[in-house]
DNA sequence: CTGAAAGCGCTTACAG
DNA sequence: CTGAAAGCGCTTACAG
């Protein structure tokens, strides 16, 4: 049982005491800067070692004014494809001088609100935001009237002038009805989402291109909305299957809702694939792995995360607030829930 | 375009200078002090409010020695198991007075240390850790040699005093294997995970626990080691399948193996619950969507990381090191892949 | 109840 | 090439 004794922490006044110089010739060694004498940074750096000393950011950041500190603020942890979107943004922060700091809003917008405020108590050099539903442009004033760098990701706000890193939604949705369309299927539904949320604008907007390329027409019934959740797309299913011209197909706003489809579907005795076509959009991890697998549209969200990272790592270097957007690619992966495997609708 | 201007910070002295009072007073309506006269608070929450004052926690952080800032250092966050367990952390810590700082290792010791140093660096309040595989005692004295509270989760350190939040590893193991000598089994394989891995020892362990309870022997060539990863799983089935005495049902060391194993069988013609039994560890989210829908131990992931938070928080608290560990429940679902809802071996 | 003063651990002109 | 000094934005005894 030794007790351990916590020592107090070592600093550059001690480190220059014990190699006689001044805590100004300590900081200059620790910056790696060149103006100091070969023999002196050695002194110094032994001294540093010995007694173990450790940098201190907090205290040279209040001296510096600047923080590196990066926010990475997501509406739902949850939600595998946006846990994938952290992974990308974490790995492109290393070997970078910043530290994400996490924060999951839920979709919570007074959350989301609290979690602005955190970031500029602690000074962020920058925030990833994936907004929360219903986020509008004045929220982000908090972040971006202090000159905050920000870069959305997936998700836009409406009528914001911030940098964003989304996939084509658009495209993606319409190269999914033209492959649904090319299977034979006359009459698609789109499946939940909300309105409040950019990719729902993006995603059934390419929707209706989709229907207009094939030379099909929208029927105005066709786009049911509904939480992005397996109970909503099970609603938005259900509903589906009750209206009076039924479809055959449907383009699912997300993975998670078209898990949910395919589940109402069984329950009433039809096998997506077989009986009904079915597409996701994302390509989450379980896309691949269920039953049938899923045909979706793949939007990789780690490189995303990555995209989005790096470019916001420019524009703090940068420093003065600009605006851009990139625009990842959106991919259909056809697997077996679209029935394209099976050779087109089974009935 | 108005040419944005960013204001210089807002601080504690702007306040006192506006309200005619000294900094001191300031500081004290801010901590809430009920020291201040109600009349002088009045006055200085308004000139808060009319300058659009933000704490700067850094400079108070300097200032006390303290820090709001919690390491969550993880060893594989593209594993939605340690994702979920990420959720739960953030969401226990909600509300507290820290925030969570991210770090992904994936797994690598070199850059475990980086993090730790990072942490130092930042002087966090604490640090909640899943170990990369092969992490020591001693790769721990970096945290907690400078008095930092370090909780484990998941996965423990060999002949470390740490506080450590874990599942019932062998007791889970041990009912999976009574559950498929229920079914008939009497052959069975433990596949994957590494032995650098504690969870491994504990889960392996249960596995035999659960032989000897049955009232079988033990081959020694049924643990079979793989690393932790589908191809890993897919590793351990092929080679489970090619021994003299042939396995009809494994326990696989996570759900990701146990994905792995699906394929492998598929491969070779064999379908899991019909033609061999698999019993996955952890209860990821995929588990219940995949086909055949998984059986498996859950551990529930998001209540380890809150409690793991929780723990943290109280140690941060009492200030004092201290050593304590919860093992959560650890529950067998039963589902499809091992056969039981089949009623037993098909063959 | 309020203010003056010291100090947390750094960095950065400025002199020499 | 190195040191003395000022200061980042707070908190906290201490006096009054």
């Amino acid at each position: 049982m030794s007790s351990l004794k916590i020592p107090s922490r070592v600093t550059i006044i001690d480190i220059a005491d014990r190699a006689g110089v001044s805590k100004s010739t300590v900081s200059l060694v620790i910056s790696g800067s060149p103006l100091v004498k070969a023999e002196t940074r050695r002194r110094v750096e032994a001294v540093v070692d010995e007694l173990g000393y450790v940098y201190n950011r907090g205290a040279a950041n209040l001296r510096t004014a600047r923080s590196d500190i990066v926010g990475m603020v997501i509406n739902d942890l949850t939600n595998p494809f946006f846990a994938e979107l952290a992974v990308g943004i974490e790995g492109a922060l290393q070997g970078s001088d910043y530290i994400p700091v996490i924060a999951n809003t839920g979709e919570n917008l007074a959350r989301q609100a609290q979690v602005f405020r955190t970031m500029r108590e602690h000074n962020a050099a920058g925030v990833i935001l994936c907004p929360a539903g219903g986020t509008d442009n004045v929220a982000l004033k908090e972040i971006t009237s202090v000159g905050i760098p920000i870069v959305l990701a997936m998700r836009r706000v409406a009528g914001a002038a911030a940098s964003a890193v989304v996939p084509n939604n658009r495209d993606g949705a319409a190269r999914a009805v033209e492959h649904l369309a090319r299977l034979g299927h006359r009459n698609l539904a789109f499946l939940g989402g909300v309105a409040a949320m950019s990719a729902f604008a993006e995603r059934s907007g390419g929707f209706a291109d989709g229907i207009a390329r094939a030379g099909l027409v929208l029927s105005p019934d066709a786009i049911i909305e509904a939480p992005p959740t397996k109970a909503g797309g099970a609603a938005a299913m259900n509903h589906a299957l009750s209206l009076p011209l039924k479809p055959t197909a449907a383009l699912c706003f997300n993975d998670i809702v078209a898990i949910g489809a395919v589940h109402a579907l069984s329950r009433h005795g039809l096998e997506a694939g077989v009986d009904f076509a079915i597409v996701g959009f994302d390509d989450i991890a379980e896309a691949a792995q269920m039953s049938p697998p899923l045909t979706t549209i793949a939007v990789d969200a780690t490189r995303l995360g990555e995209r989005a990272a790096r470019m916001l790592l420019r524009q703090i270097e940068i420093g003065v607030p600009r605006v851009e957007t990139y625009i990842g690619e959106a991919r259909l992966i056809v697997r077996e829930s679209c029935g394209a495997k099976r050779g087109g609708r089974g009935n």
